[in-house]
RNA sequence: GGAGCGGUAGCUCAAUUGGUUAGAGCGCCGGCCUGUCACGCCGGAGGUUGCGGGUUCAAGUCCCGUCCGUUCCGCCA
């Protein structure tokens, strides 16, 4: 067997016997000497076939390929110097030295292969069809073991802090509430169903009851909804929960959890205490619950400048209860026309009727360039040159409608302007972690006709707000609840939860779920809350998304070994697949083919 | 469920306004080469342009439908 792997043999070894196997990562055949990079997983390792050394080994190593599978065994060599030139190869750990191979076995042949691993690919098909070789591109491998370092470094870090990692089940309860549900038929209670968790959520508060105290798990979720970039149906959280805790303690924790990620994936050592920002100042000066700050472009509120204004839009929008934001991107007036259709449809998108903008192409306000200013007064003008800082050059950027849906668009306008103006280029360096608190308890949601939770319906009011709670006083209500932002995407989110069974039974009521419901579906909680239930509060990280952020990868599909493609497909194992009818009759379904015939 | 982008050789891509036999690089196959490291040089094979229909003297290119991929919206407590 081996004695050394591709990234073990330096200078020192020299003279010495060595035997390494791994994959023919490449061929230099010069009909009379022949190069081979072999590869392992450690790295690559030159061997060098001379007829002189072995005619045997020599001969057989003109027939290797690319990724067959072989031992060398020869003796360490430095690289040579040729004609006053060394053969050190600088790019290689093990450039200084070559196996001077004097046996070769071919272990086993490959296939010619579907592509080549040092190129990139874009058929995502491909790749993911053939993922066994996919992972044997270095930049795949090395997302494998930083995701086994993050992983890793959560778990030794929680471990210090005593908390114990419990397993909860995967064969579950459905819920009412949240996504939709995997279901798995049971064959000894025919009709009847487990779920797949979307999280451990009540579990972990069921093992607090418990006395765990201090709980987490790298823990499974599954969610049937449709997947995004950063959003596969079964995906990992670090799951986190406390008993006797505040959500002070739970971010100091969280902070040094994601150090220890960081620290583990990447070697860096990001800044503790993060700051914090509540949700309603997320929204109002960046237009989203997971602010991207590495840029400035902040929402301005124009709504007393405008309140009276000619511009019926603006002065419209500011008598309904609404508001007139702003953003100014700086440098921008010469967007062009394609540009301004975009963003147009960005602010359609998300519920704008239009975009008015500001186009300035001189100090002066007769320069501007506008489909609205015309509207407005020299007093309104002024008021906007000076609230907005406008110069020469920059584009301003409006939207008027009621505050959160003002907000929101203007958010994602701004998005969009920076990645036109390409302000985040070269700043994937920059680690922007961030809290966002007190995000509303409750969300009137227009499609169903109530009211629904923001975040889950365990979430604990802020204690000044529970009056209007149980009064039935919905609007406005701030939970609990927290949120963990990295440059813009949010890594987890958690809260204290509610721990008496009459608060929980007020939440369900306010979220419109019956007292027989709430007593068929969460029995068993309601159940535990009446036996001495802590005060316990907690946090999921989303794994992958953090795994994704480490590695500096755009997808956390790059991070997975096994993803599912956009249709939740396993290409490479063709599922979800056909049941076969003896399957289906155990758990007594009726396939397709049987319902059509049934008519 | 909706919108955008894409689908041309094994891979990455090109193909002008609709116009000759659909090209290039890499890979693959064969030959040459004793110091390369993405070796080099010579030669070769490889295509139902996702699929179906339409317009046209002529379609990779235009139109309609459909399938697949991807990004986003809805959705994701």
């Amino acid at each position: 067997m081996r004695t050394h792997t591709c990234n073990e043999l330096r200078p020192e070894h020299n003279g010495q016997t060595a035997t390494i196997i791994g994959w023919v990562n490449s061929r230099r055949d010069h009909g009379g000497v022949i190069f081979i990079d072999l590869r392992d997983r450690e790295g690559l390792t030159q061997c060098v076939f001379r007829p002189e050394e072995s005619a045997h080994a020599a001969e057989i190593s003109h027939s290797l390929r690319h990724e067959d599978v072989v031992l060398v065994t020869g003796k360490v060599e430095p690289r040579p110097e040729i004609d006053g030139k060394s053969a050190v190869n600088d790019e290689l750990p093990t450039g200084e030295i070559e196996i001077a191979a004097t046996e070769l076995v071919i272990v086993n042949k490959s296939e010619v292969m579907p592509f080549q691993l040092e190129k990139e690919l874009s058929n995502e098909d491909l790749r993911l069809s053939h993922r066994f070789l996919d992972l044997r591109r270095p930049r795949m491998a090395r997302n494998l073991r930083t995701r086994h370092l993050v992983t890793k470094a959560a778990r030794d870090f929680l471990d210090r802090e005593g908390y114990i990692e419990v397993e909860t089940p995967i064969l579950s309860k459905s819920t009412p509430e949240g996504a939709r549900d995997f279901l798995v038929p049971s064959r000894m209670h025919p009709g009847a169903f487990y779920a797949l968790p979307q999280a451990p959520q009540q579990y972990k508060q069921l093992l607090m009851v418990a006395g765990v105290e201090r709980y987490f798990q790298v823990a499974r979720c599954f969610r049937d909804e449709d997947l995004r970039a950063d959003r596969q149906p079964e995906f990992t959280q670090v799951d986190i929960e406390a008993s006797f805790t505040n959500p002070d303690e739970i971010m100091a924790l969280v902070e040094g959890c994601l150090s220890a990620m960081f620290k583990a994936g990447r070697n860096v050592k990001i800044p503790t205490p993060f700051d914090r920002m509540t949700w309603r100042e997320a929204m109002d000066r960046f237009g989203s619950d997971k602010p991207e700050r590495r840029f400035e472009m902040e929402l301005a509120d124009l709504s007393a400048l405008f309140a009276q204004s000619g511009f019926k839009v603006f002065s419209g929008a500011v008598k309904n209860g609404g508001v007139v934001k702003a953003i100014n991107a700086k440098g921008f007036a010469g967007i062009t026309t394609g540009q301004v259709d975009k963003l147009t449809e960005v602010a359609v998108t998300h519920g704008a009727k239009g975009l008015a903008y500001i186009q300035v192409r001189g100090e002066d306000p007769s320069t501007w360039r506008s489909p609205i200013t015309k509207f407005f007064s020299d007093e309104e003008l002024a008021g906007l040159k000076e609230a907005m800082n406008i110069e020469e050059g920059d584009l301003v950027l409006f939207a008027a409608d009621q505050w959160e849906g003002a907000c929101g668009i203007l958010g994602r306008i701004r998005l969009e302007v920076a990645s036109m103006q390409n302000l985040l280029v070269g700043q994937d360096g920059i680690l922007d972690f961030l809290w966002v608190t007190e995000f509303p308890l409750l969300a009137y949601d227009e499609e169903e006709g109530r009211w629904a939770a923001v975040h889950h319906p365990f979430t604990r009011p802020v204690e000044e707000d529970r009056a209007r709670l149980e009064s039935g006083d919905y609007e406005g209500l701030r939970a609990q609840a927290y949120d963990v932002v990295l440059n813009g995407h949010e890594l987890g989110g958690g809260s204290i939860r509610i721990h008496e069974a009459d608060l929980q039974a007020t939440m369900f009521k306010a979220l419109g779920i019956s007292e027989e419901d709430a007593a068929r579906e969460f029995a068993h909680l309601l159940a535990a809350f009446q036996f001495g239930a802590p005060p316990h509060g907690g946090i999921a990280l989303g794994l992958d998304r953090i795994v994704m952020l480490v590695a500096g990868e755009h997808s956390i599909r790059e991070v997975i070994a096994f993803p599912k493609n956009n249709k939740g497909m396993d290409l490479m194992t063709s599922s979800p697949a056909e049941a076969t009818p003896l399957q289906l009759r155990d758990l007594r379904i009726k396939s397709t083919a049987q319902e059509k015939k049934q008519g």
